[in-house]
DNA sequence: TAATTATTCAACATGTTGTAAAAAAGTTCA
DNA sequence: TGAACTTTTTTACAACATGTTGAATAATTA
């Protein structure tokens, strides 16, 4: 997806590297998780088999990375939308930068999130989200409804993550803005 | 977990499906389903590897028949719930009987639902809710927040479910009873 | 161009899968 | 109880997947 790589790297090194990455997405596409073999990849890759194991421990392995790379990129996208606001409206521009950066991925994110397969991504997720919401109530949290924090955490990451994985689901009917305000209203009124 | 068979059924099949089920739910909570065998079930279950195949296709198939029987125990739980009230409090009941069931066979669920392992269960169980809820905001629907209903269902469902993996994840610190409580008050307010 | 690094090729041991046929063990019911 | 029936075990097999090796070829760098 994006770069994250701040040293000149071998260009077969990236070539090989996306070409596998895409196999894998490819192949997730069309059939479940455990059809999947590093021999299946490597014929849709065209590269050999054994240039797989120099680059990842194996297929477990290779998703946790591509995990992880996800985790950075949207990281990198709340913590922006985070700082370009003073206004009180940050949580609702951080999901409507989240959402853009989903769709405008969809191919990416329909699969690993949309999904049943790729469950990695989706705890990876959600744990960006729950970190995001339990920052944002520090302070604001009020206890008036007799609601425990902890549970309303829950409620409210579930219901954005599960949300979303609908939204991918369905095919993004809906445009990532009328979606981020949709969903702003209901966490606004519920889990807070 | 129930019976499910009216029909007398030869006691060795029970016996060694009942020993497969223990076994793999046995695995499941020490290492990642990749990891599982056939091999593996079987040695645990000590039966023979042919055996598995004479009651399964493979493990995938025996997961989607665990996750069938685990939806017909749900599905009939949330019946009864309905059937036996007739005041107002349908789905605190409702929850509440489903969150009884659930802590009931805590060992179970914790590793269907509470680890990334086995997503056909959790999948299973946000299509019974998606369901109910679906149902019960049939007629009850007020579009007065200009949310959309489907996008209330799909928050509505997935906070539900979301919190009850995170309830689980985290060893039931909260009685059945007042996480349906904490539950029925957050879907109130929000998601409706 | 030379040195370095990435990829390919061929090969191997080990383990998994799904299936088969026949023997052994357990269950049913007259 | 004993005979008929069903399930489980045993042994065996072919096909495929895994992860690793050492040596060759190819691409990149400087």
């Amino acid at each position: 997806m994006t770069d994250h790589e701040n040293t000149r790297v071998d260009p077969r090194i990236l070539r090989t590297r996306q070409l596998i990455k895409d196999a894998l997405i490819d192949l997730l596409q069309e059939m479940e998780l455990n059809k999947i073999t590093v021999n299946r990849i490597a014929e849709r890759a065209t590269i050999n088999r054994v240039t797989f194991y120099l680059h990842y421990r194996d297929i477990q392995d290779m998703m946790e990375k591509m995990a992880q790379e996800m985790a950075e990129d949207i990281e990198d996208i709340m913590r922006s939308a985070t700082d370009k606001e003073s206004t009180g409206e940050t949580d609702s521009l951080m999901l409507e930068s989240l959402l853009e950066h989903i769709a405008g991925n969809g191919k990416f994110y329909k699969v690993v999130l949309g999904t049943r397969r790729t469950p990695i991504f989706t705890e990876r997720l959600l744990k960006i989200l729950t970190e995001a919401i339990t920052k944002r109530t520090e302070k604001s949290f009020r206890a008036s409804s007799d609601v425990q924090r902890d549970v309303a955490i829950w409620y409210g990451s579930s219901a954005l993550i599960g949300t979303i994985v609908a939204w991918l689901r369905n095919d993004m009917p809906y445009t990532p803005q009328y979606l981020a305000k949709q969903l702003t209203m209901l966490f606004r009124i519920g889990g807070k």
